[in-house]
DNA sequence: TCTGGGGTCCTAGGACCC
DNA sequence: TCTGGGGTCCTAGGACCC
């Protein structure tokens, strides 16, 4: 037998759910985003596909999607729904023979021993419909890298394999950011080198990419594009580094003592957050995002690691100190970082 | 594309030490 | 005295992902 590695991935999990809740809405265009009305400040968590044929997707502005596609239903975000069905996903996957490592609201990897991986994707498929009834696209590849891309292959409900054997057949011609981790900019600096495709990525010297993108991200770029990931799926329980609140105000603020306010509001949601984590913080880091769109950080160490409020709130305004007041305000976050 | 909110990891530069 | 080299830690910013 051979050693596989899956990846699960709901098919336009977050919409999906709303369907299941409204199921009215089936067939509709739906987008799920903000506190729902499309005429604030927002993106797009999750369009379905018949909002995607409008041009709708993630990360797109709430604004923009309505002028795109103005008889879509638009939904606020339920953080609370979807953990709950995401919870009742990864419990049926862990009822399968094999190791499990959740990677978010609607991705899992599955490390299994089969000859049929196939018919494993099937069954994983045919357990969540009945399960949960919603539809995944199951990608298997050889480690988690070619499995992660598989999955974008396979979708929507589908299956699709992906091995060192077809590697450079699939993604030797597609542009460097059809990587896993490689986005725009990146993409742009390869092009910059002459680096096109992901075969150009994978014909490169890493010692060369290092002098231009780091001594670790170099080497890593060109192991990418050759389609391997060293590292395994590992079941071992998420252990957060930090835990956060921010928030995009829907007009500016020009008020540095509302600014004080809202940074101690924050301070003491982050403070809440933690104490239930049993964990205490090393270091608090405030963010300000001055209008148009201009964002900069200020950090400040906690002189003990504690998760008490008030230390929290003081470290976070000592930060905010540290910040030049004058300009308006779009945006604010407050962020503890925990020990290693 | 006028650009959320939750995160993670890497880089580069400065401080500091031997 | 006009200035090494290496290691480590901290900080702010950037890129990416879901």
């Amino acid at each position: 037998v051979t050693r596989w590695v899956l990846h699960m991935d709901l098919d336009q999990f977050i919409a999906a759910v709303e369907v299941l809740r409204h199921p009215e809405l089936r067939g509709r265009p739906v987008v799920v985003g903000g506190d729902g009305d499309p005429a604030k400040r927002g993106v797009v968590s999750t369009a379905s596909y018949e909002a995607r044929a409008f041009g709708v997707h993630s990360g797109l502005a709430l604004r923009t999607a309505r002028r795109r596609c103005p008889d879509a239903v638009f939904l606020p975000v339920d953080a609370g729904a979807y953990e709950a069905v995401s919870a009742e996903v990864m419990a049926t996957l862990a009822g399968f023979d094999a190791v499990l490592e959740v990677a978010g609201w609607d991705e899992a990897f599955l490390a299994a021993d089969t000859d049929d991986p196939e018919a494993l994707a099937r069954r994983i498929q045919d357990r969540i419909r009945v399960v949960t009834s919603l539809e995944c696209t199951v990608g298997i590849g050889e480690n988690k890298l070619q499995a992660k891309l598989a999955a974008g292959f396979g979708k929507p409900a589908g299956i699709f394999r992906l091995t060192h054997e077809s590697w450079s057949t699939v993604l030797g011609d597609r542009p460097t950011d059809a990587l896993w981790g490689v986005g725009t900019k990146t993409a742009r600096r390869l092009a910059a080198l002459g680096i096109h495709t992901v075969a150009d990525l994978a014909g490169t010297d890493p010692r060369h990419l290092a002098a231009h993108l780091g001594p670790v991200t170099g080497p890593w770029l060109v192991q990418t594009a050759r389609g391997l990931s060293p590292a395994p799926v590992d079941a071992a329980p998420y252990v957060p580094r930090s835990h956060g609140q921010e928030i995009t105000f829907q007009h500016d603020l020009t008020d540095w003592e509302q600014v004080r306010n809202e940074v101690t509001r924050l301070a003491r949601r982050v403070a809440t957050g933690i104490a239930s984590e049993q964990r205490p913080a090393r270091r608090v880091v405030v963010k300000v995002r001055y209008a148009p769109f201009i964002t900069q950080t200020h950090g400040h160490p906690l002189s003990a690691a504690t998760s008490d409020a008030t230390a929290i709130e003081r470290a976070a305004l000592a930060a905010l100190a540290q910040f030049r007041p004058g300009r308006p305000v779009r945006l604010l976050g407050v962020r503890a970082e925990f020990t290693r």
